[in-house]
DNA sequence: TATTAATCGAGACGGTACGTCAAGTCTTCTA
DNA sequence: TAGAAGACTTGACGTACCGTCTCGATTAATA
């Protein structure tokens, strides 16, 4: 028996409702992810989950509290790093992971939400950590495999590699509200890899 | 006489005080800048402003719409391009500039909620887009040139490596929360100009 | 021009809608009176007057603010005290008058409630004392006639005689759960005139 | 072996701690008597019993019937009446005796509560009636010997004369707020062996 | 000596009301 | 008109009890 189980175990009074811990979080992730970060109340997510306003305050001690549980929630994912052989082609797939998750999950359509909210809220900062960080680092190892097999150069600064990356799909897709096709995903691995500096 | 002027002018009674004016943007911008989108309310702007809600209403529609035009006013200030004569130094003033404005001015603490709002409604999408617009214009000026000079290489997508620079920035900056000097934005400008992969 | 008509007309902003004054201490009244402490709800009493809870919270601090007003408003009517001539008459008449208070006003069945809250609240103490005194003051002057005419003794203690007259009344019609007719009213205050003593 | 002892004896399972019956009745009557009625939860009286909630419910329906019981309780001390050979003397006695009942026992700072809740439910009332019984009952046996004795006239209604006599003093202490002090006790004596009306 | 059945503590759960705050609309007076 | 003040409805906030319920752990009398 492991600690935690035997720790639940021995938990009095009588135990809560799991349907009620997933209705609130599905209820919770569905109303940030489509209406913002002013959609996700306490009142909205009781009665979109069926449950009592009480049931959700007994877990989380306010709107926030929830808010952070979304977003640690939405960090748990982590997408296994690709690993074709090529760092080209890992990083395409990279790219196109990371525009679906942006733009199809309800973890990227929360990211808005998270930032702003991470500016007042050092918890909910530590979240949003959690959750770039989840992106980040299949990239980072993709990245770290590209140096080993000498496809990338071997003084390649991984940790800013990463970050450029990730930040100009995430720059166009959120910021200028635009798209990222398999051409412009092509045409940004090319210019990571190559530069775009003249060759005299 | 502008027909704006004129139209100003020919209004009948009392005329609207601009220090009024004035004193609402400015403490609607105070507030959204450190408190974030939920510190923006109607109520705290007249307070801060020492003015009646009624002035804000008169001028503003609503919560969203005072927002709005904070956005558009902190979207106003264009900075000139650098032209240092070298693709180099004038990307790397560039990434300084980035950096000064995301944490040192009003609009760069605004941008989360701005982020935040669009989600949500296409004026504010609107004045996001005319934002981000007003920092990347002058990086696609500064590569423009550089082509120009045959620094970077012809084929160059400006709108890309544009893109690229100024979202690794941000990305760095605002989503994992760190810092960005002199010795990272060299690395950066190597790194976009002189590629990653391996010269056999 | 009353300087309360004048302090009235400098009132700033928007006046307080009368209607809704009205409304609000009906509803608490007939809420009160009918339900008892426990069914005055400042929900209930808003709902029933068709009015926002916060109409309510802007007139009355809190739930006990509220039931001071009702109250006080319940010990506004004063009755006139009736002068026949006779101190005995006009004892039956107080009686009778009690009796109908009592039994059949909205004021006479928040008395229960009013002493539940008295011992909490002096401001409501207060009231009630008010409240009792606007039966018993009727009352004293009936007595003192009585004493001006001779028809009872010069050193009666009019306050004495008067609590024991209605405490008589309000004893057996409150706590003991009883009635109170035309005979009764006769036989008590026989005994208050009369004494119960034997005569030698 | 009562019946209630052999039913005890033979119900099966755990019994019930008589600790926690009393110790849930004491914590009732402190709350009751020296908060009102509304601070008698039932959250409280297990808080301040050092017991579950779970175990007042068991034996309490619900907060009413608590209540109820608290009254029952309180009515239980029923006191010897006076017999001093002298009505006066044992009328004065008396008068003390509900002074002292009212304002220094824990039952008497409830009777306001038991009004107040008498006036909705039914058993309350029944528990109210026993309970002014107790303070009256004593009064009428007084006055009865008094009649018998000859010192009070032989077609006195015992039942009013000892309904006037309670009803004074519980009107001045309660309602009045007054008090009650040995001279004002004698002035109600005389005023209801004597009469107020002037000798021709 | 095990079984059985109720007690006891702890706490989940759906409710209702509390008192507060802000939103957006409106009404009034003054300048 | 603009501007200040404030009434008004609406809706969410976070708190406190209500009365019901489900647990695990005691605790006697009984099988």
């Amino acid at each position: 028996m492991t600690p935690a189980a035997a720790e639940a175990a021995r938990a009095p009074g009588r135990p809560r409702d799991p349907h009620v811990d997933q209705a609130i979080l599905d209820a919770a992730v569905g109303l940030l992810s489509d209406g913002g970060i002013e959609a996700l109340s306490v009142e909205a997510v009781a009665c979109r989950a069926g449950v009592s306003r009480t049931s959700v305050y007994r877990r989380y001690a306010d709107r926030i509290d929830l808010m952070e549980a979304v977003f640690n929630a939405a960090a748990a994912a982590k997408p296994e790093p690709p690993d074709t052989g090529s760092v080209r082609t890992d990083m395409l797939q990279l790219v196109e992971q990371l525009r679906a998750a942006l733009l199809e999950s309800d973890a990227g359509s929360m990211l808005p939400a998270m930032l702003s909210a991470a500016r007042e809220n050092p918890e909910v900062r530590v979240a949003l950590e959690r959750f770039t960080g989840s992106r980040r680092s299949p990239t980072v190892e993709v990245i770290r495999r590209g140096i080993e097999r000498g496809e990338l150069r071997a003084d390649t600064d991984a940790d800013l590699l990463a970050d450029t990356l990730v930040g100009s799909v995430i720059y166009r897709l959120l910021m200028r509200n635009g798209t990222f096709g398999a051409r412009r995903a092509e045409q940004l691995v090319d210019l990571l890899v190559g530069g775009a500096g003249a060759r005299p």
